[in-house]
DNA sequence: CAGATGGGTTCATTCACCGAACCGAGGATG
DNA sequence: CATCCTCGGTTCGGTGAATGAACCCATCTG
């Protein structure tokens, strides 16, 4: 967690975890980066945080693997940030806590995760009640759920309120 | 998350859920709750945290119902830090998050979950591979991995080396 | 050439975390 | 009955991270 003092003391795989994606804004990028955002700008927009701190998480997330940077187009050179394998395997972390963060102290469910072969609701681990098996984060199909925002101010959350697959790239409407 | 700027304009419930349980320390208070682990003093012995920040943490934790704060001694007064349902609720994220730490970033497994049933290791989510079914919080016993330290300092981590059920309070003994 | 866009860096202020010291109630010890 | 010890904190000065606003620079666009 590069912190004064970080859990190194602590012998324990959550704690290990916790000093990689434990930090402030971490877990949201991460969040984004499985919704399909992609760029400095759209994260920057959508999470509302301190460019500075968003570019030392992006730097970080990078150095640990748990996103890529890359080249998408030359002149202006523009790079982008996509998940890799290490970073899809987080879904099931953020499945869970968002699913503790609804039950305990949402009222409305803001989105929804469907498998996109067969359109049921995800489980509470990730599976297909419907298949009966695990559906890999590439099926999962998001769609808006009841309590979502209908007009949300930045383009960000606009695009994110279309029935999109994970990791699918973000697409932005001039608008 | 009591931060300058909060998670609030996030409309997301991972988002709520981190402002919660998001802060340095927490999730390993509640982990450590999770293994039976009940009294100040052993929390701060076992994390190593600063004693204003615990103390902090086991507030914010009572008052949004993840622990419980309950008087077990009269004389004198003693109080523990239990785990509610919501608390234990959280299991199913410090397992996801354990597990990617793990596969992603450790070595050895440090602790290992079995079902106390039938003595089968907990697959990926939980459940138990051999009777097919989520295991509860209260059936998950845990044993020492092969790369946990077998002579720690702490007398805590050292009442922890003896496989116990989650939930069930943690015995120091006096040495 | 002026302005916009994308992706940052710099900087002063604020705020949380840190560790050490202190504190008070209530046994235990001699 | 004076002292020490334990438990569960609070207080406090110092440090480092987060914040938000401003600035920067290369490249398009009008």
């Amino acid at each position: 967690m590069a912190l004064g003092k970080d859990y190194a003391t602590q012998e324990c795989s959550i704690a290990r975890a916790l000093e990689i994606v434990g930090e402030r804004w971490t877990l949201l990028v991460v969040r984004d980066a499985l919704y399909g955002v992609r760029r400095y700008n759209d994260f920057l927009v959508h999470l509302g945080a301190p460019r500075a701190v968003l570019a030392a998480r992006l730097q970080t997330l990078t150095s640990e693997g748990i996103l890529e940077k890359r080249r998408y187009q030359e002149s202006p050179p523009r790079d982008e940030y996509v998940v890799t394998e290490r970073g899809i395997a987080l879904w099931p972390t953020l499945r869970a806590l968002g699913l503790w963060g609804r039950e305990h102290f949402g009222e409305e469910q803001l989105r929804c995760f469907r498998h996109a072969d067969c359109g049921t609701e995800l489980g509470p681990y990730g599976e297909c009640p419907a298949c009966g098996t695990i559906v890999p984060v590439r099926d999962v199909l998001m769609v808006p759920g009841p309590g979502l925002d209908p007009d949300p101010a930045d383009p960000v959350s606009r695009a994110l309120l279309r029935p999109k697959r994970l990791l699918q790239p973000l697409e932005i409407d001039p608008a």
